[in-house]
DNA sequence: GGTGTATGTTGACACTGTCAAGATTGAAAA
DNA sequence: TTTTCAATCTTGACAGTGTCAACATACACC
């Protein structure tokens, strides 16, 4: 049933996420307003909340799909069993930062402050987004398994502290701060040396 | 001359500071209005304009005050001739996420897209900016110095991503995504430990 | 004392998120 | 088929925002 011209739109919920990430993926986030959206997916100023009841859920649902996004470029290095950790989180390292770069405003949303601090995340965002960190902690702790040194929790403050580290650049490079872009390269290189040689322990 | 009564204000320039701070503090950065900030100050909606070109030009002041902040808090750290590396670098991440968590808002205004991405850095902003991570990144090209391994830019891309990691880590926190500050002391641990041991090669 | 400049005020404009009440529609019940 | 109903969309309204232009006040200096 492709767009009734009309009165219903047929297919509102998806356009409006569709067309805010787009928005958002030009513009930023704060420059997104329901009206502009509503504008131009053309339809009135108040239809999305009959979608969401919020501006705070559609923000969520955008962030839902980045999250799903991610797993789908990412989640494939987290079932390789590295020969090489440090290669591996080297590469990883890259991969992240270059996702967190080429999706800035939809990454700055996924871990923001806009949902997670002052609105509310969604229980399905919320359960989307740990099932990410979840995987990857899976995979550090599979990675330290078997070393004599490792105790109890220390895979998770591995992974927690490893993720905060790239988190942290990506925020850095993404609000150019202190980072710039040309240097990703060697960054990455030495974020890989600092944190893996010492993993296993 | 404290606080004529009527017309001028006459020190309404820090008085707009100083509350804005406060305010900030315990409601947020985005609950933050010109308006609201004129009002608890008792004076009239545009008053501040006179003082700051922006909202943002106000947003620079605040987040300079808390560089020069931090400087208070941190600076003497980087005077110090650590014996044991790690043991410092363990101590720094604590002290640096205690001041990220102590003082959230004003943290996040200091690094945060409002200043840095969506307006514009005030030129005395970017100085006092960088002359915070100028001194960090001269520590860490001091501790690594001698070193047979280092080589350039290397230390530069350790105080890069060692900074990033803290920042990472703060921003996780404050934002309350993946990490709980009941680990706090652990993730110091553990970051400690992954980050400084393989600095000096 | 008069004048100018810094500082304060009031009015106005366009913009925002969102609620309440009414209009339109397609699908299920009669 | 006709009626009804719930889902969906629209219009009107309200309080709130940042900021500009025009005006008022007050202090500092000739």
């Amino acid at each position: 049933m492709p767009a009734k011209k009309n009165y219903h739109h047929g297919d509102l919920r998806q356009s409006l996420i569709n067309e805010a990430t787009r928005m958002i993926a030009d513009s930023g986030i704060e420059k997104l307003s329901m009206r502009g959206l509503a504008e131009c997916v053309g339809v009135s100023r108040t239809a999305a909340y009959h979608h969401f009841k919020d501006k705070n859920e559609l923000l969520c649902a955008i962030a839902e799909q980045g999250f799903s996004h991610w797993y789908d470029q990412m989640g494939s290095r987290l079932n390789e069993v590295p020969e090489d950790l440090e290669a591996w989180f080297r590469a990883f390292s890259h991969a992240y930062i270059d996702f967190a770069r080429n999706h800035a405003e939809q990454y700055d949303l996924m871990f923001g402050r806009p949902i997670w601090k002052n609105g509310q995340p969604t229980e399905s965002l919320r359960k989307i987004s740990f099932e990410a960190f979840e995987r990857y902690a899976e995979f550090v702790k599979k990675c330290l398994q078997g070393d004599q040194f490792s105790h109890g929790q220390d895979a998770l403050r591995v992974a927690q502290v490893t993720w905060g580290s790239l988190h942290g650049l990506s925020r850095l490079l993404n609000d150019g701060v202190y980072l710039d872009k040309e240097s990703i390269n060697s960054m990455c290189d030495v974020a890989a040396r600092l944190l893996v040689q010492n993993m296993r322990r």
